[in-house]
DNA sequence: CGGCGTCTCCATCTTTTGATGGATGGCGTC
DNA sequence: GACGCCATCCATCAAAAGATGGAGACGCCG
């Protein structure tokens, strides 16, 4: 129970100097909110938890130095009931995944009103998770498909960054066949035909991520 | 020349509502600039420019409705000497290349500081034009190569829409022997040497996206 | 006009890719 | 330990993709 005295701290990360202006800004006008600190990559975003505690932490996951998805496991590791929301503009559904894998209670897009920020801040704060709608429904849809495993993800991560079938072979040191025999299942699993359609089905989903 | 006096009038367009907000925080501690109105989208912005013909628009790529490359087109064409500056995270270069075609007049990267903003309003506002170095460098990266065809173009969105060449040919009525020939050149201006080398860097430079 | 560049188109040959079927070894459960 | 389960590995064969060389159509400029 939250009653009208309390006042929610909360600790703001993000890379982007705009959006961390933005949130503040933004929060500074509900009543009972108080960011407490801005973080503006992972690393950071650990220190500052550790010093203030607060009470709800809103994370983008692309941050410098330390991901997000690290940074929130990390947090958890030694703080198992710190609530945190990812704050992020929709990156694919791996994301999500591991980023509520990590303890993420909550998961934002960008471009969300006052309204549904607040109401999600508070609803975290007293202990619910919340997941809306469009988020759920990719989550819903991720599950669906079996897991990569470990040596399907390297092939896939191969595939993407345009390696032929006969440098994977070089590179992970097994015969060209077994790459394939890779390819095959993570085609399937992927629900695909194809190594194109693999590499932007994998970008679509999040599963590994262009460097740029 | 800018006077001490002068107020210097800004369109914030962004969808996200936390980035606007961010912006308006951030544009307000400045003495001198003024946050006219703000839109959501790129049509809103249309309308919002040709009421009140702020001095700088500051201007998000990703848009609902209308595009922010459309949205620059079209407010330029009535006003020639509107000055808009491109606010985005990193797009690709292809965006940065057609916004400052359409003519934008400074590109912007979301996550610079408040002097930085401030000094590239101030240096629009005068009539020069500011892209940062980071920018400047994908652009010129970009402008190396020679520019994909009409057709050229279409064969590869086709391609990151994971078709086989077979389908290719079938959508745009030709034989698999010609699909091949355009996939032979693109792979060639692209500097890649096969299919998905070609749908990953296009992704990357922003030739073409995934509608997610 | 005549030549030049360029976009478009097509056929043949080689390489790469993907489909299929099957073998090995680890790991947990009963 | 015996069992199934699954990740990993490999070989063979058909299909798709890519390299190469070349032809016709069109606009542009000297």
């Amino acid at each position: 129970m939250v009653t009208e005295m309390d006042t929610i701290t909360i600790l703001v990360v993000d890379d982007h100097h705009i959006v961390r202006q933005g949130l503040v800004a933004l929060l500074k006008t509900v009543p009972g909110f108080t960011v407490m600190a801005e973080a503006s990559d992972g690393a950071e975003a650990v220190d500052l938890y550790a010093k203030h505690h607060p009470d709800v932490t809103l994370m983008d996951l692309r941050l410098p130095k330390l991901g997000g998805v690290d940074a929130i496991a990390r947090i958890r590791e030694k703080n198992p009931g710190a609530r945190i929301i990812v704050l992020t503009t929709f990156d694919g559904d791996e994301d999500i995944f591991r980023a509520l894998q990590a303890g993420a209670k909550g998961y934002l897009l960008k471009g969300m009103d006052t309204d549904e920020l607040t109401e999600a801040i508070r609803s975290v704060y007293a202990g619910k998770s919340r997941i809306p709608a469009v988020v759920a429904e990719k989550l819903a849809e991720r599950m669906s498909g079996p897991a990569l495993t470990t040596r399907e993800l390297e092939v896939l991560r191969l595939i993407v960054g345009g390696r032929s079938n006969k440098e994977i072979a070089g590179e992970l040191f097994i015969s060209e066949a077994t790459v394939k025999t890779h390819i095959n299942s993570l085609l399937s699993k992927l629900g695909v035909t194809d190594r194109t359609q693999a590499a932007t089905t994998a970008l679509q989903r999040g599963i590994v991520h262009l460097d740029s």
